[in-house]
Parts: C-alpha cells; structure tokens; sequence
RNA sequence: GCCCCCAUCGUCUAGCGGCCUAGGACACCGCCCUUUCAAGGCGGCGGCACGGGUUCGAAUCCCGUUGGGGGUACCA
C-alpha cells in the first residue's frame, strides 16, 4: 500500500444497468494487471448520475464481478468505493482550479454557443473566458485550455497519439448547480485513490487529452494510459445495451460457465503468442500484458463462446457436471413437476449428455423424457419418423419384442435391430420411431440407454400411446 | 462537418524487416467412427484492403487512398 511503484488500476463502471460483457472484459484485463504485477484493482462505482442509477445495478456489478472471479476477498481487490461519497473533494478540485485562474464561470446557453459558432458541433467558443463572471444561477464552471501546442496522449496499446490543443474546446467541469461531471470527478477519484494506470475502453480515448489536462492542472502525474478496443456487433459497431444481448447475466442465466466466460473474453482484443486459447485462469493472468492487446475492435462471436462452453463443460469432471446442471433440473422453471425429478436417473444419463450440450440449459431437453409423463410433441420430429411403411411398422414390431425383451441396452438394441431387419431398415432408421415415440424427438442422447433407465412399463406405454395417436388420426403414416 | 482510432482467413488472433510458399482457434465443407445427435480422429476451403515509397529484402517501417469504428452533452 505504501508502496509508490505499486500498481493500482481501477474499475470505474456506472450503475446505470445490466452488467455488460465490454465491461466485463476491462474488469478483467485489469484484474490480470492487477494481480500479475502484485498491485490493487480498485472497484469504484461511478453513481453519480441519479436519474440513471440504481442500487440493484451496484449489486449487480458486484455480483457479476464475483461470478468471473473478480472477487472482493482477494488481496488485490480494492473497494467498492462510491464516486457520490466524494462529492467534496470534486467540489473542492473544482474550486482550487478556478481559484488558479484554470477554470472560470460561464453564462452561456447551448443555442447561444451554436449561434455565434455557427454549429452545435464545434464546440465553445470561450465566450466568457476572460468576463470575470462570478458564480452564480446558470453559471457552469469550465476547464481553461491551452490555446496552442500538443497534448500527447501516451497509450500503452496504441502508442503516441497527439492532440492539437486547439481542437480542445474549454470543456464544462461543474454544472451550474455545481455539482461536477463525469470528466472532472473521475479524475479527482483517479487522484485520490492514487490510480496509475488507467485501462478502459477506446470510448475514452478522446476524453483522454482533456483528463490529462486535468491531471497537470491538479499538479498530478497523469496514469499511464491504455485504452482496449471496443466490442462490437455483426455490424461492427460497439455493443449497445439496447441492440445486442450484452447481459453478463443473459449468459449465466443460459448456462455459460464463468470460466469458459472469462477465457473467451479474454482472448477478445488479446491472444497468448502459442496460439493455445483454453487456457486457466493463472496461466492467461502470467501471459496477459496491455502492451500486446490489439488495437483493432473485436466482434463478440457467440458461436466462439458457445464453442468454448462446450469444451470446459466436457471437460468437467462428471461429478462437477452433475452439480453444475442442478439449476436447470430443479429449479422453478422445469417442465416437469418438482417430485418427478430423479437425480439417481439423472447422474445414469449424465456421462452421455455431457458431450452433446454446449450451454447447460441445453440439459433440460435431453433428459425431460424421463421425468415428463408423456414426452413432448414435437410435430417436426413425429412426422419424420412416423413415415408411411416405417412408424406403424416399427411401432408395433418394437412392443412386440420389448414385451419379454431383457430390460437391457445390449438386448434392446438387438430387438430394435431385428424389428428392423424384418421389414429392411437398418438400425439407424429403424431406431427413429422407437425413439420419437418414448422422447419425443428425433435427436437425443443414446436411444437403448434411454429406454433402459425409462423402464419397461413407460416405455411400453409411450409405444402403445404413439400406436394409438396413429390410429386416432390422418398422418403421414396414412397418405 | 470536426477530432481521434483502426485495417492479417467469414470471425477471434499469432506475426513486432529475412524463420511466412503467413501459424492457431471458432465457423464452414468432406471422410472415418456410429443407434439419432453430439463428442473424437483425419483432411480441406480460406487472409496480409488498395496504391506509392524506404530497404538487398516488407504482413511487418513511412505516406496516401479506400473502407470501418469511436468521440463530438451543464451523460457516464
């Protein structure tokens, strides 16, 4: 802590909704920063916009940030501080620079400006630089710039970038009721909290000259800058809360493992030089620097994701899995009522689903034949296998045989094959009915297992149920 | 409009002047395995935006063009 050297780097978000995968993906790069080089991740919640925030957002920042391993019982997590219980020392920032003669009050209205300037985009004017105004209603304090010369910017992913101070209008740092912006609070915080390396997203990268500014202005040495590519859309454009599904929580609650979470994001505007991406925590945290993240923005491919997500479900052990799937087997949106939920036939199918679902909602489809009374209706599926001179056929032919079959996969098998062989169809088709009529799809986890743990009794019914619904009406079975 | 950033397979990236006839991953397409679907194995398709320089040599450096993006609030 007392260490000057030390790094400190900080998360700033606002509260001003769903918590957000850009935002996670900073947190992150900053976390690996934080830990790899032994200094503080500083949690500061930005709640100074009333109008927008909202205390369950805080907490689910909070919350968020635990779930992708950012979690506030670590050593090097810092906070959370909130920037509204600093509201003095802003004010105070705010008046030590006017009393420098670096900041002065300003009258003017928007349509004022935009009438001498000629357009509402070129910025003010610096009317009332030198009116001596004093404050007062309607009086806005603004940062004095500097009229000439440069402010270079040195950002560690995108090198030297300069600034024509000229370009940088006198900008607004307290509003007429003197409480002060984004720009201003969030350098005093930054100060404060002796934040030195700031790391956010290429959004702030044109605030940048002026918070630097604002930094020598307050007698400070300004952070070492780095800003990380924006996330984008299939458009291209920066993930937007109300286009694009950016909730972190959209994706928990889908069943995205936080640690598949965090390596694809993580790999998003940065790549390990071996080219290895699944990676654990630690070892992307050792290989992790900002000076090799990539200026380029970074599309958020879902189906990368998902792929991922695939890859450390399977890689679970199969206890973890079982563990991991609760949630969709039990909780209160099942389609099958609580008590008919098994979770010794669950842990049976458990190795056999764990390779064919990338998201772990996928779950609840694969195994609610055996805790549903009847299996779905699934008209797509039932008028693909129920097909003329096969359905009926098969149908009957597999009750026939299951009736005294051996309740095992190996003589199941052996009966459906038959069953099949009698009327010409190898296994692979004559297997479909069977399978749509007991799960009610086309495609699910291996069919004799399935009937195996159903039992005899379920099975026969549904066969004898699918016979029936058959009979009972016109189908492709009849045309 | 103005300021700023960016540009390697469809996508995410490796590459930081010779190791590149550009490597990996996802996606896609074949084949194998196979009771459906996956998983797994093998193979394939596919890229340095364009034009000028600099250099013995350029994906790598410089300039321009084009194309994307971000910002432009008394929001954060």
């Amino acid at each position: 802590m007392t260490d000057p050297s030390a790094v400190r780097v900080r998360f700033a978000p606002s509260p001003t909704g769903m918590f957000h995968v850009g935002g996670a993906r900073s947190a992150l790069f900053n976390w690996a920063v934080a830990r790899r080089s032994g200094g503080a991740f500083v949690l500061r919640i930005e709640d100074t916009d009333a109008a927008r925030n909202r205390p369950e957002w805080t907490e689910g920042i909070i919350r968020a940030l635990a779930w992708i391993g950012i979690g506030a019982d670590d050593p090097h997590f810092e906070g959370p501080y909130f920037q509204s219980a600093y509201l003095e020392a802003h004010r105070k920032a705010a008046e030590r620079l006017r009393a420098d003669g670096l900041a002065y009050y300003c009258d003017c209205t928007r349509e004022q400006v935009k009438e001498r300037t000629g357009s509402e985009h070129k910025g003010y004017d610096g009317h009332c630089r030198d009116r001596g105004l004093e404050p007062g209603p309607g009086r806005a304090l603004r940062f004095r710039t500097p009229d000439d010369g440069t402010t270079v910017v040195d950002d560690r992913v995108r090198g030297r970038v300069e600034f024509a101070n000229a370009a940088i209008e006198d900008f607004v740092i307290a509003r007429a009721d003197g409480s002060p912006l984004f720009i201003l609070a969030n350098v005093v915080d930054d100060v404060e909290m002796r934040v030195n390396q700031v790391i956010r997203g290429e959004e702030h990268l044109s605030n940048t000259p002026k918070q630097q500014l604002l930094w020598e202005a307050l007698g400070e040495r300004p952070p070492v800058w780095a800003h990380l590519p924006v996330i984008v859309n299939e458009k291209r454009q920066k993930l937007s809360k109300r286009r694009d599904k950016v909730a972190l929580e959209s994706y928990q609650a889908e069943g995205y493992l936080a640690e598949a979470m965090v390596n694809y994001l993580m790999l998003l505007g940065w790549g390990p030089a071996d080219g290895e991406e699944i990676l654990p925590w630690a070892e992307m945290e050792r290989q992790f620097s900002v000076d090799d993240v990539n200026s380029a923005s970074a599309f958020f491919d879902e189906k990368k994701l998902r792929a991922f997500n695939g890859e450390y479900i399977r890689a679970l052990p199969l206890d973890a899995f079982i563990e991991r799937c609760r949630p969709w087997l039990t909780g209160p949106d099942t389609p099958w009522p609580a008590d008919a939920y098994d979770p010794g036939v669950f842990a049976a199918v458990a190795p056999l689903a764990q390779t064919r679902i990338s998201v772990l909602s996928e779950i609840v489809p694969n195994v609610d034949f055996l805790f549903l009374d009847a299996p779905v209706d699934d008209p797509a599926s039932w008028d693909k296998a129920m097909k003329p001179g096969i359905g009926r056929e098969m149908l009957t032919g597999a009750l026939e045989r299951f009736a005294d079959a051996d309740w095992t996969t190996e003589s199941l098998k052996a009966a459906t094959e038959e069953t099949g062989a009698a009327h010409g169809l190898k296994l692979g088709k004559a297997q479909a009915p069977v399978r749509v009529a007991v799960t009610g799809r086309t495609v699910g986890l291996p069919l004799f297992e399935s009937l195996e743990l159903l039992g005899r009794e379920r099975t026969l019914a549904r066969l004898r149920a699918a016979l029936a619904r058959l009979d009972a009406r016109p189908g492709p079975d009849r045309d």
